[in-house]
Parts: structure tokens; C-alpha cells; sequence
DNA sequence: GGCCCTAACTTTGTCGGACAAAGGGACGAA
DNA sequence: TTCGTCCCTTTGTCCGACAAAGTTAGGGCC
């Protein structure tokens, strides 16, 4: 029978991942709270007891998990995790795991009937009217694949948003941000493809403002499977997502 | 008319911020490959030109991505990023965006069900026997709450991962993180939850067995009505997730 | 009194150097 | 060969310093 254990583990985490640690905790316990000063880099030096440089340390952790960020003056305060910001981390990954074209098709195809069923339900008004902006800026853009592809990529966080729920948001951003390059691939290579882009659009802000579930469910399906059909006529579905295309989301990441 | 612009925005970002820049660019474009040694500091500080304290800042950036990390001898090398360890920097951003339980209970409805449709066409032999083990460990901890609602989690990251498609698997986790806590609080205070479960689960892996599809998704919709039965007898769905569940996804992060 | 401009102060980003602790490798002894 | 020891490297931390950019305070001007 093993003896009852005298001693706890003893916590040998070097200094700046206890800083971050510690920042961390009051941030996410709510006794900080967003837009919260954290103070400048010499009152936390003088309150944890460690040199600047591995103040610093902590901080460039606790910024890169977008738990704090610097003011325009460069001070530091909490802040609330910018979503996008998240989900590119998250692409970035799967860009490493070398998942596949397929994986991701199958992935949005839930994810984005899950957004419509949301939005046909709970859209507001003010959701109607973003997405109804966005489909004049695409019209208005047709001939600039680019461009369209950006408003395509908006169009359907859009959508995510007028679902009113969060975690689907999230959920639904990393796989999302992979498939933007590809649909300006397809939209230049593939001379229809713009129109019926916008087609569908329009058909999606109709389904949501009649609250119509199925033709909501219907155009979304058709929507994807159009990006399928373009998309099998430049590469297999089983080709695993490259490297090029994480040029898009770092470039995302930083607006 | 505007003139032609001469000059090229100039790249302001801190020299931390570059190196970390760098190396991530050589890291997610291939050319630096999950395992390959990044060099130690003292190679970097030769190689960028900065000092050791700059490197090193650019160094924490890095590691907190999951780009990079040190291995018992804390020398630095790439690494594929770990989903459980991203996933639990999106359930921290979900508590912070104070997300209420209805949203992750209709987000997690679409997810675990896509889940278990990919894992009854897909799954391996090795995948099923992965669940088998673990319906066996959860019908011995039958009376232990925590280390019963350890299992469920574990339970459905082996379902996601029998769907064969990392992007569901990815997606998914952050919302199944925050599920994790209240699943012990409700299986501690339903005296039937715990069997319900367990049994929940088999029929679960009995419905992959056989690739029966309809059993699968009627499982999993029990499975997690059951939670919310169980959920509403302690809270409203529309409360947001506390603060308190947080420490659990913290612990699961250092694991 | 209110406003603008300058000067002093603060804060950040970066640098150079320093040292203890821990690990790895080489070298010699058994 | 195996073991133990010594040395070197690497990391984590500290100290002090300085330029650039931002902030604050004060004085002069309307």
C-alpha cells in the first residue's frame, strides 16, 4: 500500500508563464474586466517582483492569446478575444495538419445549414440589412474576382451573425477563412460562377427574411455544392488544403 | 486624379514581432517541417541581427501559437499545433464573450451529430476499439462524477476523431470543453444521469458498429437532450457560462 | 478664462552584458 | 564497456542603459 503522499507537486513554471499565468486568471475570473488598464510594464515589475524582461515575456503570451492587447498609446488593458483574430490560428493549424479540401467541405456544409436554420430563425432586422448591403457591394463587384471572393467570405460571417449564436460563429470562422481563396480561384476560372454566387446570395437574404427554413437549407446546400463543382474542375476534393493559401488568412489576421 | 503612389506602406512592426514573423512564415510554408530543430537562441540572435532578449520575445509569441515549443533538453523545434491545446484558448474566448448554454447546447446538437454521422460511415476497427475501452473505464467509474464526465468528454473527442474529418474534430472541441464541468455537476446530482449515459454510449458505439445512421443521430440527440434535462433542473439554458468553468478547460490546456 | 506651444517626464522597444542552474558531451578511471 | 566527473552550452533571469514616441505640466498668448 503506497504511503500517503506527504508533499504537492511543486509548481517549477518559470516566471514569465506565472506572470501570464497570473494576468490570465484575474482576466478570466472577471476581476478584470475588458478594457481594463493592466498598468504599465514598470508597475507590474514592481507588483510581481521580476525583472522587466520577464514582465515582457509574460505579456507577449497574454497578447498572442488576444487576452490583452496595447492602446493607440501602447498601453496595455484587457480585452475581449477577437474572434478572427482566434479562428486564424485555427486555420494556420489546419493548414499544418494537411487536413483536405474534402474534410472542409463536409465540415462547412454542417456548419453553414446550422448558420442559415440560426439566421432563418432569429435574424433581426438590422442582420437582414448588412446582408443586404453586402450583396449590392457584390453585385457591384462582379467583374473583380477578388473582391467578390472578400464579399463572399463577409456574406457568410454575416450570415453566422444573424444566427445569433456565438459558438456556431466561432465554430464555423476557421474552416471559412480556408475556403476564401478558393472561391476567388473559382470565381476567375469559372465564368458563371460569380453570378450564381450572388444568385444564391440573393436567394439565402430572401430565405431569412420570409423565415423559409427549407429554401434557406436548400440554397446553402446548392451554394456549396456550386463551390464543389468549381472547385473539381481545379483540384481534387482530396487534395490537402497548402501553404499557399495561409498568405490569406495572415493577411486576414492582422485587420 | 490621384498620383500614382511612389512609395510602398514601410513595415513599422516591432523586431519581435518580425522574428516571430519570420520564423512562422518558414514554419507554416513547409520549408521548416513539424520536428525540424529551430536552433537556439544564441543561432537566432546571430542570424536576425537583434538582441537575445528580442528573440526571445518572439519566441514566446511563437510558443503560445503552438508553432514552436522546447522538448525535454528545452531546445526549440517546430510542431504541429495540438487541437486541445488551441481549442482551449476559443472556449476561454467563449467565457469571455459570456456565451449562455442555449447557444453551446444547439452549436454542440449540430456538431455531435455530424460527429457521429462521419463515425458510422468511417470509423476503423481501431476507432471502435478505442470506444470500447473507453465504455469499459466509464462503467467502472460509475460512481465517480468527475472521472465519469472525464470519460464522456473523452468519449465524443474518440467519436470526432472516428468521423475521420479534423476540421469537424477541431471545430466541435471548444464548445465540448465547456461542456466537460457541467456534466460532472449534473451527473452528481441525477442519480439516474450516470447509467443514462453510460448506456447512451453504447448504443452510440453499437450504432457505429453496425453503421446504422438513424440509431447514431437519435443516440445523440437523447444523449444530449438527456444533458439539458439535466442541466435545467440546476440553471436556466439562457444563463452564460460562468467563470468558474474555466479553470477546468486550464487544467485540460497543461495536459 | 481658454487655447496653444514647448519642455520635462514616462513608457516602450531594444540593446549590451552578466550569472546561476540544468543538461549534454567528452574524457578518463574502474 | 560502463560509470562518474568535469567542462561547455543553453536557458531563465537579472541589471542597467538609451533612443523614440507619447504624455503631462507649465507658461505664454489671445
Amino acid at each position: 500500500m503506497p504511503l500517503a503522499p506527504l508533499f504537492r507537486p511543486i509548481d517549477v513554471a518559470p516566471a514569465y508563464q506565472k506572470v501570464a499565468d497570473a494576468i490570465e486568471r484575474e482576466i478570466v475570473n472577471g476581476r478584470i474586466k475588458p478594457g481594463d488598464p493592466i498598468g504599465t510594464e514598470h508597475d507590474l515589475v514592481r507588483q510581481f517582483g521580476v525583472n522587466r524582461s520577464t514582465i515582457r515575456e509574460g505579456i507577449r503570451v497574454l497578447e498572442e492569446g488576444g487576452l490583452i492587447s496595447r492602446d493607440s498609446s501602447r498601453r496595455l488593458h484587457a480585452c475581449l478575444p477577437r474572434y478572427s483574430k482566434l479562428a486564424s490560428r485555427l486555420s494556420r493549424a489546419l493548414v499544418l495538419h494537411e487536413v483536405t479540401f474534402r474534410e472542409l467541405y463536409e465540415a462547412s456544409m454542417t456548419l453553414e445549414i446550422a448558420s442559415i436554420e440560426g439566421a432563418v430563425e432569429r435574424a433581426t432586422e438590422e442582420n437582414l440589412a448588412d446582408l443586404t448591403d453586402n450583396l449590392a457591394r457584390s453585385e457591384a463587384v462582379l467583374g473583380d474576382p477578388a473582391a467578390l471572393a472578400e464579399c463572399d467570405a463577409e456574406f457568410h460571417v454575416l450570415v453566422a451573425k444573424a444566427s445569433q449564436n456565438r459558438v456556431l460563429q466561432l465554430a464555423r470562422e476557421p474552416a471559412a477563412q480556408l475556403f476564401y481563396p478558393t472561391t476567388e480561384m473559382i470565381v476567375t476560372g469559372v465564368a458563371e460562377g460569380g453570378p450564381r454566387l450572388v444568385a444564391a446570395h440573393r436567394h439565402l437574404i430572401d430565405a431569412i427574411r420570409r423565415r423559409d427554413c427549407e429554401v434557406g437549407v436548400l440554397w446553402t446546400r446548392r451554394h456549396l455544392q456550386d463551390w464543389r463543382r468549381g472547385f473539381e474542375r481545379i483540384a481534387s476534393l482530396d487534395r490537402s488544403v497548402e501553404h499557399m493559401y495561409m498568405e490569406h488568412a495572415q493577411a486576414a489576421r492582422r485587420r
